[in-house]
Formats: structure tokens, C-alpha cells, sequence
RNA sequence: GCGCCUGUAGCUCAGUAGGAUAGAGCAAUUGCCUUCUAAGCAAUGGGCCAGGGGUUCGAAUCCCUUCAGGCGCACCA
């Protein structure tokens, strides 16, 4: 809104610019907005920067609804323009906040456009372990985000139920199967998945069928044994999933793309156009004609598929099904494969830039300040479920939602623990449920704030106008964090507000001290400062649920 | 060797399309509960933003380069 506004001012020196920058000032006595405009003008202009900023000035104040909105505006340093916002306008969009919050939480970017979010998509041949964590974490987080942004989103999990790596769950399956009759006769393949849960799955298949499978070949059982494992395993991770309080609304598997001729209609599609080629006895994408570093095999000499040859067909399809935007969460070890997907839904007539791929970055962890080493071979790893048991959902999800998705993320499991008393979640979380107990004793007090005619211009004191502020400044927060797909900035967001909740409660009271009269300007004053811990409880409220987060009326 | 990501306080990390004097939490020290939840508050210390060049009014942020760490470079997924 005010962006507008200094836009036109800027055009009405006769310039046109893209956007004006606008922020806001770290330091106390450089208004509550600013902008640098006139100096990046300047070079333009070829103008002293403060002369520039003078006329942008003098247009500004010419317009009635500055008059209204700011109590002053000033020129400092070398040519910022800051403006002060007037109290009677903070107390207005508070009252918005208060009175119709669906209008005040509103964030219009997507107007109904479909997105598609593909996260967490592991091989169900294992647990989730941290990266997938923080992945989900991310995804759910991103798709909540988007939704509130007035997109279409729908959140989908790919499964990788075809292939070589759920028919090597079988036969590690089957191996620990003999092994339970003490049958050396099928040994655990040399790069088998190791680890409990191999055990435990072929227990139920052994509860099922007794011994009678011990002397087939694994060729005649294989269904058995592959098919039951991947959707054991699979349960498991919805269930992991269910607890770090993650959902789909579609679970795509990648055997039906193959079933329903999907895979193969895609491959005819790209032969038309004249993209595949046979050589070697394999049959290749021209991935190279779209940017790929090399082309690439899809199906290979012995007749098989390789994993990108779905993989093409999944992408393609997902245009196919109606999608403006894709948005996929890989692990960085995927980086590499961005290229060839890129270049396979190019090939289909798709902008490529329809399609993002967020990559987050591998989760170490530290106990005792030692990393834990991690061997998925040896069955030796902290699983997702594990760090739930250990740290609990909310932190956990918290903690990822702490970090930058480009970083490598170091967990200090110890901290994370030791620290549970002072944990950032809890400390939003506080300040949720503190909120809550005011008015839990503000009700057997019998307060009211339903009443149209609070006064909330008691709400005087320096720490109240910065509280009031911050609230107002959530929409932008929010809008911004949706334009980046960057939830962490809501995280970092509800630290800053709860910072500023815990003083104000600790200096100022908000119901008066129980046995001193009530008398009609205490209780006015009261009323207006459970109105501003209304809205600071509806903008946690709001943020925690982007983020995943539970908000505990009591702690 | 090539490509991608990262390097900010003792530790874990933010830093909003280049802006004003660099931010938070943890850890450390000292205070504050007969009053709305002490999972809280107040106060103190802590930095050649990895190094070096450049771009400009202005750089943690953009470009080049060096160093360090991580991850990729299959007819594996």
C-alpha cells in the first residue's frame, strides 16, 4: 500500500521505476517505515539524493490518505525517507485484527491457482530418517502456506513401488525369513537392507505362512514377500508421518504408471517429438537438446526401465493433470537430477519454470558433541520416529522449521533435550497458553471485551504501540514468506512476537490486581489490553498453524 | 577434474528484492515468584560477517578468485 504510494510520488518527477523499496528500520527513532528510494535516484537523476527525497516529500504529503495514516515524515542521513505512522491508524487496523480477522489474515497471491507440492516420497523400504523429517516438515509447512495464500494446493507422496529397490526389501525379507527357521539357505544379499524392522516383517510373514515357504525359490514367492514388506513399510511411514502431524491427499505409485501404460503413452510422446533414440541396445532421451549435461538412458539393454523413465512420465503427467506450478522437496543429494526432469517436461511443451525444486540439506546429528554416525547398511540409524520419541513432534518440527531449507542442519540432540525447558517452541508456545490462562481468569472474573465501545487508545505505552505494530506487520510477514516459499521466515516471526508478549506481561498487568477496586477506567484499561492479547493469541495462533505446530491452551 | 549448497558471537542459526550503529536463542555471570503460569523477566559481556580483489553514494548480501566443509557427477534409486 504504501509501496503505491511512493511509487507515485516517484512518477510524478517523471521516472518510472519497477518497485520501491520499503522497510522497516531497525532503529528506534527512524520511523516505523522507510525507504531508500531517493538515493538509488539519485544516480539517475543525477540529483543530491536529499533534493530528490525533499520533492518525493512534498509529493507525498499532497495526498489526503497520508494525511490520515502517517503523523509525520522525515528526511535523515543521506536521503531515507521515514515515516511515522499515526496511533489512530495502529489502533484501527488492531480493531480490524480484533473485529474480522478473516479479513485482516487475508493474503490474496494465488487466487485459486493449483499448485502441487510432492514432498517426503521415500523409498518404502526403510523408516523416515531426518532428512525426510525435515522435509515433510518443510512441505507441510509450504503447502499450509500456500493454501492460506488463496492457492489450490495439494500435497502428494510418490512411491517408489516399482524397481529394484522394494524387490531388494523382498529379499532381505526373505533372507531373514530363513534365518528365523535357522535356514542358511538364502543369505542376506550383499547390499540387502539390514535393521529390525527386516526382522519384524518377516515374523508376520512367518505368523502367516509357518515354514512352508522356505524351500521356493524366491522367484515364485517374491509377490509375497516384496509386495507384503513395501506396504508394511509403507504403513509405517504414514503412521510416522500421521504422528509428525503430516497428511497427503494423494499417494501416486509408480507401478500404476507402468499398469495403466502411462509410462509407455509418455515415451511415445517424447519419440513424436523426436527426443528418444536407440543406441547400444538401449533406448536414451535426448536430455542434452534441453540443457542436460548428457543424454540419458531409459530403458535399459536388458529390456528394464530405469528409475527416470517414470520419473518423466510422473513429471509430465502432473502438468497433464492441470497443474500452473509444481513444487518438489528433494533431498540435496538429488541436485543432480534437476536438470534431466527439467529437460524431460520441456521436451513435453512444458515451461520448465512451472516446476521448482526445493532441495533441503542433509540433517547430521551430535550427541554428547560427538555426530552420530549413521549407517543405513549396518541397520544403525536415528530414525524420525525415534527423534520424535526422544525430542517430541512440536520441537522437532519447530527446530526444522528453524533453518533454512540451503543449509546443512547440525541437531544437537543433547541440546535439544537439556534445552527442553528453554526450547523456542516453548517459548511461543508460552505465550500462547499464558494468554489462554488470562482469560480463563478474566472469565471467572466475569470481564467482558465483547462490547463495541473499548476505548483502544489506552493501549499508550511504548511497549503496547511496538506489540501493535508487530501484529500489523504479520500480513506482509506472511506474504513475503509465501512469495519465497520460505516458512522459517513465519518461525523467526513468532520468536520476535513472543519477545515482545513476555516483557509487556512481565512489567504491565493486563487484569488488575485481584482485590483493588474495580472502577470504570480500570476495567476500560483492562478490556483493551485483553483485546491486544486476543489479537497477539490469534496471530500465534495463525503462524503456529502454518507451521505445523501445536498451540497448548495450557503448558 | 566438473557442478550444486554452505562458511556470520564459544555453540546452533536469522539477516526481509544492496541500505542507516550486525541480530536471536543456547552457554556464562548477577538479580526477580504471598499479585494474571518463573517453560518467564531484567542486567552484563561477547563479532577483521572464512581470506583477497572488484562493482557503487553504500556490500554479510551482487561479480571474480582462493581456502574450508557437505553433496552430486551410472544402462542405481
Amino acid at each position: 500500500m504504501i509501496e503505491k504510494f511512493i511509487l507515485d510520488a516517484v512518477e510524478s518527477l517523471g521516472v518510472k521505476v519497477d518497485y520501491a523499496e520499503v522497510e522497516i528500520p531497525k532503529r528506534a527513532g527512524q520511523g516505523d517505515i522507510s525507504t531508500p528510494v531517493a538515493m538509488s535516484l539519485s544516480g539517475k537523476l543525477k540529483t543530491q539524493p536529499r533534493k530528490i527525497a525533499e520533492a518525493l516529500t512534498l509529493a507525498l504529503n499532497s495526498r489526503p490518505e497520508i494525511k490520515t495514516m502517517f503523523e509525520k515524515i522525515e528526511i535523515l542521513g543521506p536521503g531515507f525517507i521515514n515515516f511515522h505512522l499515526k496511533s489512530s491508524f495502529l489502533y484501527e487496523r488492531l480493531n480490524m485484527l480484533y473485529n474480522n480477522r478473516e479479513e485482516f489474515l487475508r493474503v490474496e497471491l494465488g487466487f485459486g491457482k493449483k499448485v502441487q507440492v510432492e514432498f517426503v516420497s521415500a523409498n518404502p523400504t526403510g523408516p523416515l530418517h531426518l532428512g525426510h523429517g525435515r522435509g515433510a516438515a518443510l512441505g507441510a509447512a509450504l503447502a499450509n502456506l500456500l493454501t492460506a495464500a488463496g492457492y489450490a494446493v495439494e500435497k502428494e507422496f510418490y512411491i517408489n513401488d516399482a524397481g529394484r529397490q522394494v524387490s531388494l526389501l523382498g529379499k532381505s525379507v526373505f533372507s531373514a525369513y530363513h534365518l528365523l527357521f535357522n535356514s542358511e539357505k538364502y543369505p542376506m544379499p550383499e547390499d540387502g537392507y539390514r535393521g529390525d524392522y527386516v526382522e519384524v516383517i518377516a515374523k508376520d510373514i512367518a505368523e502367516t505362512y509357518g515354514d512352508s515357504l522356505l524351500n521356493r525359490d524366491f522367484s515364485e514367492v517374491s509377490t509375497i514377500f516384496t509386495d507384503y514388506s513395501y506396504k508394511k513399510m509403507l504403513k509405517w511411514i504414514e503412521d510416522d508421518l500421521s504422528a509428525f502431524s503430516v497428511t497427503f491427499d494423494r499417494w501416486q505409485s509408480e507401478r500404476e504408471l507402468f499398469d495403466s501404460g502411462t509410462v509407455r503413452g509418455s515415451i511415445d510422446l517424447l519419440r513424436q517429438q523426436g527426443y528418444i533414440y536407440d543406441e547400444d541396445g538401449a533406448v536414451w532421451f535426448r536430455a542434452t537438446a534441453f540443457g542436460d549435461e548428457k543424454d540419458r538412458v531409459i530403458i535399459k539393454s536388458d529390456g528394464s526401465y530405469t528409475y527416470f523413465a517414470s520419473d518423466i512420465s510422473y513429471h509430465i503427467r502432473k502438468f497433464q493433470r492441470g497443474f500452473d506450478e509444481c513444487i518438489n522437496i528433494w533431498g540435496a543429494d538429488h541436485h543432480g537430477y534437476i536438470p534431466r526432469v527439467k529437460a524431460a517436461i520441456k521436451a513435453a511443451g512444458v515451461d520448465d519454470s512451472r516446476l521448482t525444486v526445493l532441495l533441503v540439506q542433509m540433517v547430521s546429528l551430535l550427541r554428547g558433541g560427538v555426530p552420530v554416525q549413521m549407517s543405513k547398511r549396518a541397520g544403525e540409524f536415528i530414525t524420525l520416529s525415534d527423534l520424535m520419541d526422544e525430542i517430541g513432534a512440536d520441537t522437532a518440527r519447530f527446530i526444522f522449521l528453524t533453518r533454512r531449507p540451503d543449509s546443512q542442519l547440525e541437531f544437537d540432540l543433547d541440546a535439544a533435550k537439556a534445552q527442553s525447558a528453554e526450547n523456542p517452541v516453548f517459548y511461543v508456545q508460552y505465550a500462547y497458553a499464558r494468554i489462554n490462562s488470562i482469560f480463563n481468569k478474566a472469565n471467572e472474573r466475569g470481564i467482558q471485551t465483547k462490547s463495541m465501545d473499548i476505548n483502544l487508545s489506552l493501549l499508550d505505552k511504548p511497549e503496547e504501540l511496538q506489540i501493535i505494530k508487530k501484529l500489523i506487520l504479520y500480513p506482509l510477514i506472511f506474504e513475503n514468506a509465501a512469495r519465497a516459499r520460505e516458512p522459517h521466515r513465519i518461525t523467526f516471526y513468532l520468536q520476535e512476537l513472543s519477545g515482545m508478549f513476555h516483557p509487556y506481561y512481565n512489567k504491565y498487568r493486563i487484569l488488575s490486581v485481584e482485590g483493588t477496586e474495580e472502577t470504570t477506567e480500570t476495567l476500560m484499561l483492562t478490556q483493551a489490553r485483553l483485546i491486544l492479547c486476543e489479537s497477539i493469541k490469534t496471530i500465534i495462533e495463525a503462524g503456529l498453524k502454518i507451521l505445523g505446530v501445536t498451540a497448548p491452551e495450557r503448558m
